[in-house]
DNA sequence: CATGATATATATCGAATTGATATATCTGCG
DNA sequence: CGCAGATATATCAATTCGATATATATCATG
């Protein structure tokens, strides 16, 4: 799935400049399960605009650059449509916490048990943000892509809260040894 | 985290052809959280075996291409542990089902029953996986990301399995709707 | 026994994406 | 007043992706 294909589903959202559209891969929505940056969205969204598959409408403002809103056309919507077809790839999940929890022995304690604190520390952000939401009009397929988001991130610190000793099982046995 | 830094890692595991080390990022111990191609793995190995990271012996094979063993050399060690020591980017799942999930009201509904069953499939088949290894003589911080998967992969087939009905809660009343 | 699918193994290449940076201004805070 | 952070678009080199080419072995199936 392409940035294309991702900004006309963002669009479906509702019209949007490409920082917008940025932030609900930053921030929003979509947050949970992908992701996009300028150097994608705003080439995308030129490319879409080219194929009519999107409109743009400048907005003039003072100072900062004209805001460019872009909406889904008949056409965009009929794209993105057949797209939706398509057989989805499998998840992809890129941690490279892990990779360092993996590769622990070859790690500095310290630097593993702040490495640690901050991959908690940020999954139970993540899982009160979730939790803030107001899932008042939201329709229930949203409801269920969130609450697999939710879902995975109760998961996550649970487990690292009942299971941080393995992480830190050969350290600690390290300066058991050291201290006696 | 590049595909260099990746490498090395997967060279800690023991000496290993770019090949193998392919498969340690699609069915192995890295596929959980981390994964990488032919096209990035393969430069990779030049480039670290040039900077003399990495040493590279060729075995001789009937027919097929001669095998290129890589091994980790005291530097590429050294540059390992060097690289572990940064901060870790945040993780970042890419799901095109979810995605789908979320637009699922500009899809078919046949098609989006295809894909869930596919989805939730696919991590019963990941979960019966993990499960299945055996964890005799694992170092605990590798039990520590295996144990991870595993409570992500639990989590999301729960709750694939008692929230489905949030996904096909309009077709279904568009459904008894059409029928009556 | 032929046929086709899958596994072993390296390698390349165009296209897409990443991540950082540049530019310019406004807003809010102490 | 200054400074950090938000708003907003845009670009670019470096990296990565995904598909493909090459060549052979192995294994199941009719």
């Amino acid at each position: 799935m392409d940035v294309k294909t991702l900004c006309l589903g963002a669009l479906t959202l509702g019209n949007a400049s490409g920082y917008e559209i940025k932030k609900m891969f930053e921030e929003g929505p979509f947050a949970y399960f992908h992701q996009a940056g300028y150097g994608s969205i705003y080439p995308a969204l030129g490319k879409l605009c080219e194929e009519g598959l999107v409109s743009m409408q400048e907005h003039e403002q003072d100072g900062r650059p004209d805001k460019k809103v872009y909406g889904l056309t008949a056409k965009g919507k009929t794209a993105l449509q057949g797209k939706l077809t398509m057989q989805p790839a499998k998840d992809k999940v890129r941690s490279e916490a892990l990779v360092m929890f993996f590769l622990a022995e070859h790690m500095d304690a310290e630097h593993l048990r702040k490495v640690f604190d901050g991959y908690l520390a940020c999954y139970r952000n993540n899982l009160e943000c979730v939790n803030s939401l107001d899932d008042k009009g939201v329709s229930p397929h949203r409801l269920f892509v969130r609450g697999f988001g939710k879902a995975f991130y109760q998961a996550a610190v649970s487990y690292m809260e009942e299971n941080s000793h393995l992480l830190f099982a050969e350290t600690d046995l390290r300066k058991t040894g050291a201290s006696k």
